[in-house]
DNA sequence: CGTGTAAGGAATTCTGACACG
DNA sequence: CGTGTAAGGAATTCTGACACG
């Protein structure tokens, strides 16, 4: 998960194919990432690039759009959202440095 | 597998982006489909459209023209995996009927 | 606020061709 | 055979702005 060279995370759709894709006009795909509901990389020249994930990104926009929910809102759920995930990878991480030690105690190992 | 929807699969870059991914020339890429290598969709205008499938296929393609392979001789490896997996393909399909009958026998029913 | 549109420019992509080897 | 390049045109994308509501 969270495989920044894994084919969902790829960012490599320019805007024409993301509207297609999404149904979205460009108007609005740029639009929202005004709003930061959306983060695109740029090439050299400045192109959007997006991936897969963005992709469904925008379209979660869309439906919560057509429910009539503001881009702020959108925007404060998915702060929400990320702050929950960085807070179990935090704690994943966690554990694994605990799990680690353990292990090293078990062989017998010191540290400092 | 084979989902034609999925991530993989999915003609959604532009040659631009594709000569990035690679590292190979657009000339080299539009030569390639010349010699029947490769695949891209088009879009209304005309302009190809890649899958991350055949980015790697490209990637396969020049590493194999490192080795000095000529695209006709590759052309006819691809053709032999092809016909490989189209016939893998159709004995599944045909042990699934065969599997299919088999358990309308068993639960009691009759067919023509 | 959210989206459409016209504006002008810069980069993208396309095809067919000539070149070299 | 495989690839580079210059050529000209058509479509793409970008930004900032005006419009409407």
């Amino acid at each position: 998960m969270e495989n920044e060279s894994s084919y969902k995370e790829r960012k490599v759709i320019s805007i024409g194919a993301v509207s297609e894709l999404t149904g979205l006009s460009e108007r609005q795909i740029r639009y929202y990432e005004e709003r930061k509901l959306i983060f695109p990389t740029r090439t050299e020249r400045g192109n959007r690039k997006y991936s897969f994930s963005d992709v469904e990104r925008l379209i979660d926009i869309a439906n919560k759009r057509e429910e009539g929910v503001r881009t702020d809102e959108i925007r404060m759920e998915y702060r929400k959202e990320k702050t929950r995930e960085d807070r179990e990878t935090r704690n994943k991480m966690i554990q694994g440095q605990i799990n680690a030690r353990f292990m090293t105690q078990k062989n017998g190992k010191r540290f400092s």
